[in-house]
DNA sequence: CTATGTGAATTTATTCACAGCA
DNA sequence: TGCTGTGAATAAATTCACATAG
């Protein structure tokens, strides 16, 4: 199976193991089965093992994985294994917010510039980074940054994703409700925090 | 196909379709096409047409469909219908994003309550809501909340979960990082912004 | 004896192509 | 003629069951 293209499905929930995995490892486990991992996980052992089969065979039967060997091998499957800078645009809750989260350091990210249109915000700092115009944004190839996150008001959001495009970013991440137009050399993933909780109800009990 | 069960894949898609549908609704269109609301969300309208019809007729051959009354029939599949009162617990960065945020009304929810264990924001008011200490978690019931929003700390997130089933809630939106426990009657549904970045640069160009 | 890795079976979802209605 | 609705075909993902390796 090592030579086959890795399914979409598999992709998502690659993040979700490496999470699972990286947690272990802090707690001085050497190796990790795939039982282990998806009772963490609350996932499917076999599920996790025929994941794994898609790019490679490193499981020790009757022992495991090698847990840093594994979390190894993901970070290199998902390109995570180097940094990757990002650059925030929009310093609203949602912004904010972003640039507060510790949870995507694991994951090799840096968010390592800030942009709004309010003058207000421009030129305060949170954590380091200080809010700049966001006509600065046609400095982010100068800067080596490919990676771009829209977090700003829905009216704004397409014009944000061409303002990043031109900036020479190759993927977005877009926190707003609205499909945006890219060119195809572009991934965009869109994430709004509401369509999720849209769904729930129609799983719960009636009541 | 009227009486078939509706795929999860449908479901997931649906509260989209709604945003689009009621965003339309407000550009004065009374009628839409599979093909318009496909453009619009970025979909395929073969795709939008096969969704519809797990739960019935309701579009005219050669005209399109209805807005109001399509509104109408999605937000009743999802039992969206009604509104949902919801619990956040967490204040912090995410929380507070997450009280701000104006895309969740559109679904019918209302953020009718928050908590945190902080003594310096307890009391504190933000949007008309008073933030309560988490002891007051049970009187969720009371209040008829049946919806709760975890953004509390990883470390917290498991305890907070089993304080909002105590409390009778029957659908869990969890932004923590990690797998929650919970009765087979409770449906939970956890969305980690990180680990959506993370499969980003799986799909980038290289460079 | 335990846990991996994977073909095969099954289930689920997507895509197509077109009959049929307004 | 234009667009819906849906069977049928295709594709993709999940689940199983077990041969095989340590």
């Amino acid at each position: 199976m090592r030579y086959h293209k890795i399914p979409d499905e598999t992709v998502r929930r690659l993040p979700i193991y490496l999470r699972g995995v990286l947690f272990l490892s802090e707690q001085e486990q050497q190796s990790v089965s795939s039982q282990n991992l998806a009772d963490f996980l609350g996932a499917n052992s076999w599920q996790i093992r025929k994941d794994f089969s898609y790019f490679g065979e490193f499981g020790t039967p009757g022992v495991g994985y090698n847990i840093e060997k594994l979390a190894k091998q993901i970070k290199k499957i998902l390109k995570l294994d180097v940094t990757h800078k990002a650059a925030l645009v929009g310093v609203g809750n949602l912004g904010s917010a972003v640039l507060a989260y510790p949870g995507f350091s694991i994951y090799g990210f840096d968010i390592a510039a800030a942009f709004d249109t309010n003058p207000k915000k421009i030129g305060k700092k949170i954590k380091n980074i200080t809010i700049e115009d966001v006509s600065n944004l046609r400095t982010l190839k100068k800067r080596n940054i490919k990676l771009g996150i829209i977090a700003v008001p829905r009216d704004a959001a397409k014009q944000t994703a061409d303002a990043l495009v031109k900036a020479g970013v190759n993927g977005i991440l877009n926190f707003s409700p609205c499909y945006i137009t890219v060119p195809k050399k572009v991934k965009v993933i869109t994430l709004d925090i509401a369509t999720d909780l849209a769904r729930l109800p129609y799983y719960m009990p009636a009541g």
